[in-house]
DNA sequence: CAACATACGGAGGCTGCCTCCGCTTTTTCA
DNA sequence: TGAAAAAGCGGAGGCAGCCTCCGTATGTTG
């Protein structure tokens, strides 16, 4: 990323570079303590920063927020090679990697809410991150479709928001131990009972 | 509600009830027009009415909200007793009452939002709304899981939180007409292909 | 029609977002 | 090495929104 967008054949100032990685960490630690909501200018604060040169480096909370999930987006490759290579199973890996994903969106408290921002206004600079693991969904998603084990119907994109959604209401549940567990399990399986044949329950 | 709350004696003023419900009805408007995260002052200056007026009446934005809800609680009773007495099917009736919720919870843009927040912060006026709504909710699940139509596992604090992960998703869904519905679909069903019949790929 | 209770208005304090421009630091190149 | 030029920094300040406080206006009561 280093100076990539940036066409001139200047290297950026060291103090430059040094400040965005320290504002990169400061912001990390502040978002896991106060969540993503918290002020940007606290950040800047606790940095030894000033305003300005906060919204320099970071021109939205958005643009920080991809920043940060930029170092995590590796892990999250990571993970879904590792997934393609060790499992078999295309189910269970569509399982393993709504579980990756799930696990990506609550980096953060209040994390879906940008995510499901960005996944439909394309100028975030969230969005290409999204529509890149909506891809991703959606290839784990046509594997387990083939071998019978995805309804067909189904398709990349919802799964995807799916996800965020449960993220979402995990920020409210974490009261209640069962419901994150219970949420995701109403996603694979859905609420209602498996009907095998179409001979519906009319009074056993 | 009329002066449910005060032990006085006496009758409110009539210039305080008149603004109270020209406040509810030009919030009404706003929240429909631009979403429940619109600005507060806003709702008061075109009330006509200062900013101080507006929060004695609603001292938050959560307060305003409640009472909002207030008048469409009454229509979504009402439809709860249609369903339990022309629906017989139980499984259909939980259906019907999920979209009924699933309807009152789009009322304005961004609502789930403060929804959710409600169901666990028990301070929120929201909260006893939404706690009636989800013994409603458990009421429609039994009855349907009675008759086979719901899986047991499947509570129904977790069944309207999932109708609030639904309709918070709807949000960014807008411009792919197909989500809202396959997002419903998915929640009913899940997204893994009934396992019973995994072999038999050909029928009905 | 007092006199009393009640409610209203909007100024003002506070926080957060973001911009702008004078000043400092770094880099370049002679 | 030491200017000049380029790049970046800081934080004051403008703006918007939330919410409170208290002097004033308006209903209500006898």
């Amino acid at each position: 990323m280093t100076s990539s967008t940036e066409a001139s054949g200047r290297r950026p100032r060291t103090d430059k570079q040094r400040n965005r990685m320290h504002l990169l960490q400061v912001a990390e630690q502040h978002f896991t303590e106060h969540g993503v909501t918290s002020s940007l200018e606290a950040i800047a604060k606790r940095a030894g920063v000033g305003a300005g040169t906060f919204y320099r480096h970071f021109p939205s909370r958005e643009a920080l927020l991809a920043a940060l999930l930029q170092a995590r987006a590796e892990q999250l490759v990571a993970r879904r090679e590792a997934i393609r290579q060790q499992e078999s199973d295309t189910t269970t890996a569509l399982t393993l990697w709504l579980d990756a994903l799930s696990e990506w969106a609550t980096a953060f408290d209040g994390l879906p809410e940008p995510l499901r921002a960005a996944v439909t206004e394309d100028t975030s600079p969230l969005a290409l991150t999204c529509q890149g693991y909506i891809t991703t969904t959606d290839e784990f998603l046509h594997a387990a479709r083939r071998d019978g084990g995805a309804r067909p119907e189904v398709r990349g994109r919802d799964l995807f928001l799916g996800v965020l959604a449960m993220s979402w209401v995990r920020g409210a549940a974490m009261a209640d131990e069962a419901s994150p567990q219970a949420l995701s399990a109403l996603m694979r399986t859905g609420w209602a009972a498996p009907a095998a044949s179409a001979e519906t329950a009319s009074n056993p």
